[in-house]
DNA sequence: GATGAATGAGGATTCATTCAT
DNA sequence: TATGAATGAATCCTCATTCAT
């Protein structure tokens, strides 16, 4: 964790550190990532990096940390109903993420380099990747239990495909309407009716595929 | 390309300092991986690399042609019937794809890596991007036109499901499957009834989700 | 320019890498030096250099602005009776050359090298041919009008010789009078009869050649 | 001096050879010329080239003993009038030594470097500067003795003033006339008037400054 | 608490030279 | 005689980290 002296600094300067070493690591390797770069652009002295964190790693680990209170805050911020189906749920669930991805893509990115680097600390990427399943497969075998998915499902199966869906889908979403002019910017991904639709495609295929009619 | 150097090695070293270079690059970022480890570990002199390579990229585009030209070779020497059905042609050609990962991992992983990165020169880029697409999107449209798919199903979002799922149902496999001690290591993946029955139930959701029935 | 660490360096530290670098400038091609070398025998770290400029070509370039400072500054120090006739401000003008040659040959060294090899940047190299050639040709041109140079001359092939032969005469004059054990070194060089004789003799020469009498 | 095995080789490779090297050489610092670069051009093996010299500096050493025989080989094949008076004959020794420049400016090139740089051997540098004064200043004493140079002008002094003058005029005439668009190359550099204008006129500035009427 | 100079290991690459074939 | 692979020191430059002020 950072030391006390980066969190007495004045907001608007531990901030703009936050930002210059969001984009730093959300754009580069942990090794190809600089603290140089960082500091440089920051308009602080390479001592003063020091002054506010342990190493490289501590602030690599920090941003990590940030990233995953900033998503969990996020979906905590926007509850739905919790009376709605399974598939309804999962639909509002992956929208939300897709839309932190695009409000935060900096942290969404430095997660995924995580996890696919296999580079974070053992405990944080099993706490990770963990964490994901077990979560999807608890809503997986509730959605059972109330009949909107097949109980010959295999649970941890299912949360795996939502989970490998749902982490691409933003992107694929972005770059192909983009591709095709319909969006300048994702900021708005999902206020067009073909995103609405593709998304919607989505949903019912896996609806149909798992569903128990 | 390397140079002929390169070539008239004894197989044996030249085997092995390609080995290092896959592991060297499988676990590292382009900038990351470094020559001098692989040389030191490989036993020959900084300048004999030279002798070899261009530079690091000329190593490093040979690694990933490496990659592509087994990945097809692979492929082609286990064709399937040509008289299948879409989703069992689907299904064989995930199950090699996942068989190859598993068989060669670093040099899947250098592929996804630097598909990942934007790292690799721009037309591999986009022959890797696009090539993977429309061959996933042909294969889905042939399958509309048979009536194993549904002709409401976006020909490009099916593709990219597919995509999504199977380049990570390998290692999802392997890690479950390791995890509950079913494996030890991933060569005998398909040789288990539970990886079977895994892999089938994917199959059967996509079936199900986007089939005519 | 060097960094502003450069400059910050104490005063006796400062020189003593200038001196350094001016003796490797001056011995070597810009390819050659070697600022390993420098470093080295300064004492410094090699990562220390890099605090100070940019890379080698800022530290050569500085090199050659330190040299054009430096004689300019000569010049200005010791300025002539504006009255003086056209020959009379040549003799000076060589002189003061040559007893900058003199005083700061590794300078003056790196300059001539700068100006043969046609490495440095095409602007200073445009600058300096250009320089040269029309501030001569315009003192030909003046003295042409003041009677002191027939109007016969063309006075850029005048400005050439003018500068071709100061640009050799000093280390002409220094060799021979060293040779003849005349000079230890030449910072006494104008004090010695046999050099003003020499010196004078040059100038007759050409005064006659070009006068109008 | 090269091997025997150099010597030995078919007239066409040999030369083949030498060309490159002259090329090398002549637009680069001993240091900075590449033997890696030569071999490469040349098609021959990296181990070959020391069977032919004994190392980078024999080359080099032998390409400037070329260069010299070459010059005087070019001033033997053209000789003069021996009854021409001395300036006379030292226009056709100036214009013959422009000649070689333009016919051969790598053999120049090289001579020029060496001397500059005071990187050759001392026995070859004392060797070149002695041996051009020594021969010009023959040459004015003679000229004392016929009455074509003033008995006042000191023979060693003149010989510099010569020797300085005609080692740089050629480039300058070259320069001038090709700004000018007078010249494409150098070849043809003596069949113009304004060359010849030009030349005639230097001769005549050093003949009325050094003349005895 | 802030600074920024100093450090030396490490990065990729080029070089002249040797030597076994 | 010809070859060309092997070598390791040298090149410039970047890095994370330390420490005295």
């Amino acid at each position: 964790m950072p030391k006390d002296t980066f969190f007495n600094l004045p907001d608007e300067k531990r901030q703009r550190i936050i930002d210059l070493a969001l984009a730093e690591f959300s754009e580069n390797d942990y090794d190809s990532a600089s603290i140089s770069r960082i500091v440089a652009q920051a308009g602080i002295a390479k001592g003063s990096f020091y002054q506010y964190f342990e190493n490289k790693e501590d602030l690599y680990t920090y941003l990590l940390t940030l990233g995953a209170e900033a998503k969990a805050q996020f979906l905590g911020d926007n509850p739905p109903d919790p009376q709605m189906g399974t598939f309804a749920y999962i639909r509002w669930l992956s929208a939300a993420g897709i839309k932190f991805e695009l409000a935060r893509p900096q942290l969404s990115q430095i997660g995924y380099r995580a996890v696919r680097s296999g580079a974070l600390p053992v405990e944080m990427q099993e706490q990770a990747r963990v964490g994901a399943t077990v979560f999807f497969r608890q809503l997986v075998e509730q959605g059972q239990v109330m009949g909107d998915i097949s109980p010959e499902i295999d649970p941890d199966l299912a949360a795996f495909l939502f989970s490998a869906i749902f982490s691409e889908l933003g992107s694929y979403l972005l770059n192909r309407l983009q591709d095709r002019g319909v969006l300048e910017d994702g900021r708005s991904l999902f206020e067009t009716p073909e995103a609405e639709r593709l998304f919607d495609q989505v949903l019912h295929i896996l609806e149909r595929g798992m569903g128990t009619a």
